[in-house]
DNA sequence: TTGAAAGCGCTAACAT
DNA sequence: ATGTTAGCGCTTTCAA
């Protein structure tokens, strides 16, 4: 169904070197006149050449393999797009890989990485994997790390925001509006996220004076049950709050949704901070103040530097932490 | 780097069609003591085999190629996770394409699918292209779409959500609660969706005895925003309406702000619907009475549809347009 | 300016 | 059971 290189070459009467140096536009080597004609003959026969071909006997295809743990969470998609607008400008393509948060399922994605000879991968993900990556540096295989630092030493280049100095940030706001007793609402415990945070959470309060509770430390899941009915947990116990610092604004919606249910009012009662600035939260009602992370700029850097990389251009920086902002909305005063 | 067939072969003292008929585990014509010594070898090696050089000689690369106009928007995630989880089954890859709905765009990414010599693609993206699909045929490439039915002659399968029925349900449910003075909001005009929809919305109030206003019919973006302004602009204006039915979540949401915004409530005063049931759609308060396309099966469906077109497997149904459901929530009484 | 031919990493038909 | 070899569709060196 397709053509060949070959079948162009005989319809023109010319080698298949000919044709090739045409479709390369390879300036010398090639007189106009033929050149012209071979031109027409592809395009009658609408011939195109075969990326495959190509890639096998360049030794590189043009293709980046990316994987994230899902693409119909949160903001992956921005990130997504990130690295594809990035990825167009360069003339590269993308193959996506789910990998579910699974060590094991990333693993796989990995190697098969290699079998399709992608130029290089994007790998963005709160797993950690370090033994294998590790091992998967043998295959030679440029890596970028999106949003983990712990392996990093493993990749070729890697970029994070900084969830630290976010939830620093956040919680010294609180600190400074008054607060002494703030809930610490996060998700998955072992997560990347979730560790930085922490840090930042602690160090915050350190530096305001105030002791942690460590019956305010709270994380389980990135999703909006598990802040509602954490927060309804807490009111119910009778422990005491002013306001929430949470790792996600999922959490933080549901969060609030319990308090308000409970005839509690946002922010005059309790204020609450989230952490991502999802899409969501500028459309919730009350709009959410919350901690923003430039997610499709971190994906397109990341892009960028692999893109570095694997063509050998100057790469001064290969390891970015990126700061993150607050946005405040409603939910704080 | 990476190693080939022949170095593995040199290393095992055998041929490389002994290699080649271990890797693909042939049963017969391999001795098991050689099939041993050849593994533990590729193991010792890292070998991974080109998918790439396999490709090119079995012609065909189990990649499927996939047309969205954007991953960062609406339900396209979701789509996109019905096809990747379906293609793992079956041990395919997916390279991902936006369009922007861009038909140059779409039309370049098309071709750019025959170059890389994918197995098939699936489009799903609300621009014709009528023509330019026509042509595509000649390619020989399958080709499976969703969520559009003007080009479908030129496709190998497809399926779309019933625009049509789910609006008209939509409407015919405000008919029962005895409205008459319905306004009917939508995104683009030019687009599949809206098409189908406004058709069901004219059909509903035909068979309920209602006369539509041409004024209260409205067609811009699918945006939030959309909905905000025009239900503020109709307001003051005078224009009467006492239920809406949207063709979108989104600029329902915007309706319902508006609304809000100048103390009319919902759904006491006004009754809402939405429509596509997007995650935010039950985030959002009040909870968005909606109507449901299934994304998800939807494009899974598409995927296996594709997968037994390329496998040459039966496919007795080419064609199907799955219903849409009314999910009832606490904008409508 | 043009072509012949080897090479890229694999598979498969045909021999042995 | 195993090897030889042609072939898949390109690129590129070398020669003419």
């Amino acid at each position: 169904m397709n053509y060949s290189i070959s079948d162009v070459a005989r319809r023109a009467g010319v080698s298949t070197a000919t044709v090739s140096r045409v479709m390369n536009n390879k300036t010398n080597g090639v007189s106009s006149s033929t050149r012209e004609r071979v031109l027409a003959i592809m395009e009658e026969m609408n011939y195109r050449p075969s990326q495959l071909a190509r890639s096998i006997a360049l030794n590189h295809s043009n293709i980046i393999g990316v994987i994230i743990p899902d693409v119909s969470n949160l903001f992956y998609p921005q990130m997504l797009r990130g690295i594809d607008d990035y990825l167009n400008t360069r003339g590269y393509s993308m193959m996506l890989f789910n990998s579910d948060s699974d060590p094991e399922r990333e693993k796989k994605q990995l190697l098969s990485m290699v079998d399709n000879r992608v130029d290089g991968v994007i790998l963005c993900s709160g797993v950690s994997n370090e033994a294998f990556l590790k091992e998967y540096r043998t295959y030679g295989m440029p890596l970028a790390l999106i949003g983990r630092t712990f392996d990093s030493a493993y990749a070729d280049c890697s970029i994070i925001g900084d969830n630290e100095q976010g939830m620093y940030d956040s919680a010294s706001l609180m600190l400074s509006h008054g607060h002494k007793r703030i809930l610490y609402l996060d998700g998955t415990a072992g997560a990347a996220g979730p560790i930085y945070r922490l840090r930042g959470y602690r160090h915050a309060l350190q530096d305001g004076g105030v002791t942690p509770d460590e019956g305010l430390i709270l994380r389980g899941e990135f999703s909006i049950q598990f802040g509602y009915d954490m927060v309804l947990s807490l009111l119910d116990e009778g422990k005491e709050f002013t306001a929430i610092v949470s790792g996600s604004d999922l959490v933080a919606i549901g969060a609030i949704k319990a308090l308000r249910s409970r005839g509690i009012r946002v922010p005059e009662d309790i204020e609450v901070m989230g952490f991502d600035n999802i899409e969501l939260s500028e459309i919730f009602e009350p709009k959410l103040s919350t901690v923003s992370k430039p997610h499709y700029e971190i994906a397109s850097q990341a892009a960028k530097m692999l893109i570095s990389t694997i063509e050998n251009e100057e790469l001064p920086i290969r390891r970015m932490t990126v700061a993150s902002t607050l946005i405040l909305r409603d939910t704080t005063r």
